[in-house]
RNA sequence: CGGGCAGUAGCGCAGUCUGGUAGCGCAUCAGUCUGGGGGACUGGGGGUCGUGGGUUCGAAUCCCGCCUGCCCGACCA
């Protein structure tokens, strides 16, 4: 993309609504735009992060069998009436009314919809288990919406449901979707603890949130050194295997993690001193099981290798799409802007000509803006080299390729890493190879 | 939903107390000089002062209603 055409609408100063600093920099980078209290929309940078993240999401779900489905925005109340919960939702539901005054409502969450639409199509235990997810946006009026995205009334999620033919299976498909959270914040770039998390009336320990360490965390935790150090991308786990899901829960699991509301003091005490660490962070994703509690109440049963009919158990796992953008920056971040990990980049690279005119500058960066096999931002305006140095650490691309003419002459370019501010004068060839390695 | 604050140019703000028909910085446009960390100079454009009503010869300014946004709390992916 040739920043002199693109719609990047970047703000030197702070705009006034904007009090935490990824709401700032979302705006200041021009990836979003409020357009409503809670509501907003998203501009080609912000959107090609969002759907970066989408797309890793996707990924790490496919990979563990889940199957992806697009469920509406707008469901029928008639639905919600099923299960109870239409009048049991309150006014953070958002209501609505076709023009045959038939009664609709702005999805909240979907397990109404998701359990109806599996019991329409399965009839037998033999068909499980199923897992299906989709990303899609979502409305909960929430009475007062802050911190931008983080915090807006519409918000995309990416949910899954699962579903199993009884408590055990249901518990395999639970670890399993861990592992796969676990293996997806990696990829995303940042570092995400599993917490427990409060079961409320359903009970039992399968219920767990995952948050991103960030100072600006609205909530405190406090978990064991042991949680942050792992790479769960190597993790040899089977995950057709029960018996290797549950070895690698239980290890998962046993490190103290909790968020200030669970938090055990007693527990806490146990942890070596050494290896307590505390901080904030915020939730990006939950996941939880729920048992029959929606297939009950929507009377979705299923016939059991018995003959009997059977309420199929449930699980569901949300990870906040959009939220994560907010959450991203609010852990990767310098007083100079965003520095965006490689995996969710809007752009991988930036060139910047610090001398629009100069046939030597202008011919590198072409060569450059040709060669390169993805989407770099290639900033061509006519602005001055410090305006463009500026934008480039505000807009938070992994790697800033800097041509100017002193170097251009002997075919030679600046290669500025963001997150750590090292540069290195390198040939035109080297900085792609080292752009498109790292 | 309780408590607080604010709406004036694209953005950040002054002007409101003490009424006289709107201003500053940045951005933008034209030109000149510049040219490796938000440059300088000259000239220009851009405003239903959130909105409706009232008071007044006259309202951004005073009074009343409404709308919108932000902050703290309760609540929440």
């Amino acid at each position: 993309m040739r920043l002199s055409r693109s719609f990047l609408p970047t703000l030197k100063e702070n705009p006034a609504e904007a009090q935490i600093v990824s709401h700032r920099l979302m705006l200041r980078a021009g990836l979003v735009r409020q357009t409503a209290s809670g509501i907003y929309a998203w501009l080609p940078a912000g959107l090609k992060v969002l759907r970066n993240i989408g797309q890793i999401v996707r990924e790490e779900q496919d990979r563990i069998g889940a199957q992806e489905v697009l469920m509406p925005t707008l469901q029928s109340a008639d639905l919600w009436r099923r299960s109870g919960r239409y009048d049991a939702y309150g006014p953070e539901m958002l209501r609505i009314q076709d023009r045959h005054k038939r009664e609709l409502l702005y999805g909240p969450t979907n397990e109404e919809m998701i359990t109806d639409l599996f019991g329409q199509a399965v009839k037998s235990y033999k068909e499980l288990p199923q897992a299906l997810y989709h990303i899609q946006w979502k409305f909960r009026d929430e009475v007062r919406p802050r911190f931008g995205v983080m915090r807006g009334r519409e918000f995309l999620m990416k949910d899954a449901y699962s579903f199993d033919v009884d408590y055990a299976s249901a518990v395999t498909s639970y670890r399993r979707m861990l592992l796969a959270y676990l293996r997806t914040f990696q990829r995303l770039g940042v570092q995400a603890v599993p917490m427990r998390a409060d079961t409320g009336p359903i009970g039992g320990e399968l219920s767990h949130e995952f948050l991103i360490l960030a100072p600006t965390g609205e909530s405190g935790v406090y978990y064991d050194a042991a949680l942050g150090e792992q790479d769960w991308l190597d993790e040899p786990v089977d995950t057709n295997n029960p018996e290797a899901l549950e070895a690698f829960f239980n290890r998962v699991t046993t490190p103290y993690a909790a968020t200030d509301e669970m938090h055990d003091t007693a527990a806490w005490e146990n942890v070596p001193a050494e290896r307590r660490r505390e901080g904030r962070g915020v939730e990006v994703g939950h996941i939880f099981y729920f048992g029959n509690k929606y297939t009950k109440a929507l009377d979705v049963s299923i016939t059991g290798p018995d003959g009997n009919k059977l309420y199929p158990e449930m699980g569901s796992y949300g990870i906040g799409v959009s939220r994560l953008t907010g959450a991203i920056i609010e852990a990767c971040h310098d007083e100079n802007g965003i520095i965006w990990p490689d995996s969710v980049a809007p752009f991988k690279a930036a060139i910047l000509n610090l001398k629009m005119g100069d046939t030597l500058c202008d011919d590198v960066c072409e060569r450059i803006y040709a060669a390169a096999p993805e989407d770099f931002l290639y900033d061509d305006r006519a602005e001055r080299a410090g305006v463009k140095f500026a934008d480039a650490d505000l807009m938070g691309h992994p790697w800033q390729i800097v041509v100017g003419p002193r170097g251009a002459k002997e075919g030679i370019v600046e290669l500025k890493r963001r997150a750590t501010g090292e540069r290195r004068e390198v040939s035109v060839d080297d900085a792609l190879a080292l752009v498109l390695a790292g």
